[in-house]
RNA sequence: GCAUCCGUAGCUCAGAUGGUAGAGCAGCUGACUCUUAAUCAGCGGGUCUAGGGUUCGAAUCCCUACGGAUGUACCA
């Protein structure tokens, strides 16, 4: 008579006689004197004073033996066993105690005492309900073998964690602490920024032209408007437009939106980090993104070093800067500096390598460079020199026009930050830029639309600025030692259920 | 997109070669005034992801769909 619905009416039977009893199982109220840590902090103190306590929680495991019980629960600060006694809290009480449940939020008044099998506790005077669960909770069990937590029955299937996020969280301790380590690393940067002089801003997430990245985006519809809108694919464009104002350090935190392929590194909504800085370069921007995230790794860690897989990675200071070019010559010994198609497609030949549908020498050497570099980056290295190309954002470098003033950042051989000397040139700008809507009239359905109103910004003056952007939830895969982006995010997309 | 693997009770899993589904935990009933993976006795619980096929007979073999994981491609 029980599968999971036949469980659910069993627990509505249980409401009902909470409801019998004159209980509400829902109160309005509660109240607590103290956090559960309290208890641990002011152990011994609290032992001698008898000082009684109310704490509140949710039942995560629960010892019936006729007249007496445990249970333990647990709130945001940590956990406690419950000594309920019937001598104690009383026959109303303890009726109220025989139908909690796992799963049940509860408020227990008593004071603590260490049981006879040495368990520090809180003996009840009273417990009361403050809500009954409808569904079963999945049990999940601990023994302490050596000073090891083992662990039965875990809540373990991908799927349902995802899904389910909040039994996840409830469930599975080390998730918790991911989701909190997140929140740390984006106050330390908030922080960092801060400290330094940055303005947060918001910019738009519904935008009439996107651009300021090379991707797909999701359009949607203002109805009043009646005109279709799309959301972000990333802030550059609209920050830049905030140092034409005459802000000199910006930054934004936030969500973009790119609508393309997911997998165990992209996910369609992403936070991102965009920072601007007037009078800085790539340069300084290397500075910045080092100097952040070595502090985040000591802020963390304290230390400069973190574990990933099976790497260690060190994140002491000053990082590799290594060019594209030089990257590629010393893994095949080939030289692209002269940008010499004809020679990197007959190398492609050579070794069989699959030759992209454009042939144009930025998009082989940037395929080079992922075919024979990218994975080998473990080490925080900053990738600098990229074809210009490819780059229609970026300023030409002086000793070759071929290349640009930008860097990524490779970290455990994974894009992690992309960074570079902003193009501030406006009729520059206009050629690069329509060159990617011709590109955009040819077929690439990743190329950005023209973009009028941000030219007009441009024309108006944009000082010589550093831009940066660094992906969160990469950086915080990096800190938590996570494959998977959808272990940092906490309602990562999922296909529908059927 | 392609390839491979996976989907059995609320949770974690077992079910060789096809023979008609099982365990632990959780749940229910009972016992128990110091337990902590509580214990003991008993009881129940399943559209084996869905649909089709092969077969006397399918959780098992085949096909399709759905969902997931991994790899790969794409993502400057």
């Amino acid at each position: 008579m029980q599968n999971e619905s036949q469980i659910i009416n069993l627990k509505r039977d249980k409401l009902k006689k909470i409801r019998k009893l004159g209980i509400d199982p829902y109160p309005n109220n509660s109240e607590r004197t103290h956090k559960i840590s309290y208890l641990h902090k002011h152990k011994d103190q609290l032992l001698e004073d008898k000082e009684s306590v109310t704490i509140t929680g949710r039942i995560i495991a629960i010892r019936r033996h006729g007249k007496l019980g445990f249970a333990n629960i647990e709130d945001m600060s940590g956990k406690i066993q419950l000594y309920v006694r019937y001598d104690k809290v009383g026959a109303d009480d303890y009726e109220i105690y025989k139908l909690c449940d796992l799963g049940d939020f509860v408020q227990a008044e008593g004071i603590a005492v260490v049981t006879e099998r040495g368990e520090y506790s809180l003996l009840c005077h009273s417990v009361k309900i403050l809500t009954k669960t409808l569904r079963p909770i999945p049990t999940v069990k601990e023994k302490m073998v050596d000073g090891k937590a083992v662990r039965y029955d875990e809540f373990a299937d991908i799927e349902l964690r995802y899904r389910r996020r909040y039994l996840d969280i409830l469930l599975n301790p080390e998730i918790k602490s991911t989701f909190i380590k997140r929140a740390n690393i984006i106050t330390f940067i908030r922080n960092f920024l801060n400290k330094k002089e940055f303005i947060e801003v918001e910019t738009p997430t519904l935008q009439p032209i996107y651009g300021g990245a090379y991707a797909r985006p999701f359009i949607t519809h203002h109805n009043t408007l009646d005109i279709d809108l799309y959301l972000r694919i990333a802030t550059e464009l609209y920050l830049k437009r905030l140092i034409v104002g005459g802000f000199e350090k910006v930054y934004e935190i936030g969500k973009d939106f790119r609508n393309e392929g997911m997998d165990r590194s992209h996910n369609p909504e992403f936070t991102m980090l965009e920072l601007y800085e007037a009078y800085g370069d790539y340069n300084t921007m290397m500075d910045i993104t080092e100097a952040m995230i070595n502090g985040l790794a000591i802020e963390l860690n304290n230390s400069d070093d973190i574990r990933f897989g099976k790497h260690t990675i060190s994140f002491k200071r000053p990082w590799a800067r290594r060019s594209m070019i030089e990257l590629i010559k010393e893994k095949t010994g080939l030289d692209v500096s002269d940008c010499d198609s004809h020679k990197m497609l007959a190398f492609f030949k050579e070794n069989d390598l699959e030759i992209p549908s454009e042939t144009t020498p930025g998009v082989l050497i940037i395929e080079l460079f992922e075919h024979y570099v990218e994975k080998e980056l473990i080490q925080p290295t900053f990738v600098t020199d990229f074809p210009k190309e490819v780059s229609p954002l970026a300023k030409s470098r002086h000793d070759n026009p071929m290349f640009v003033e930008r860097f990524e950042l490779f970290i455990a051989g994974q894009e992690t930050g992309n960074a570079f000397s902003e193009l501030n040139d406006p009729i520059d700008q206009k050629e690069r830029l329509l060159a990617q809507a011709k590109m955009r009239e040819g077929g690439d359905v990743e190329a950005s639309p023209m973009d009028e109103d941000f030219l007009l910004a441009i024309e108006y003056g944009m000082p010589p600025t550093g831009g940066l952007g660094i992906g969160i939830d990469r950086l915080t895969m990096l800190f938590t030692d996570n494959t998977s982006i959808k272990e940092v995010i906490l309602f990562p997309q999922m296909k529908p259920e059927k």
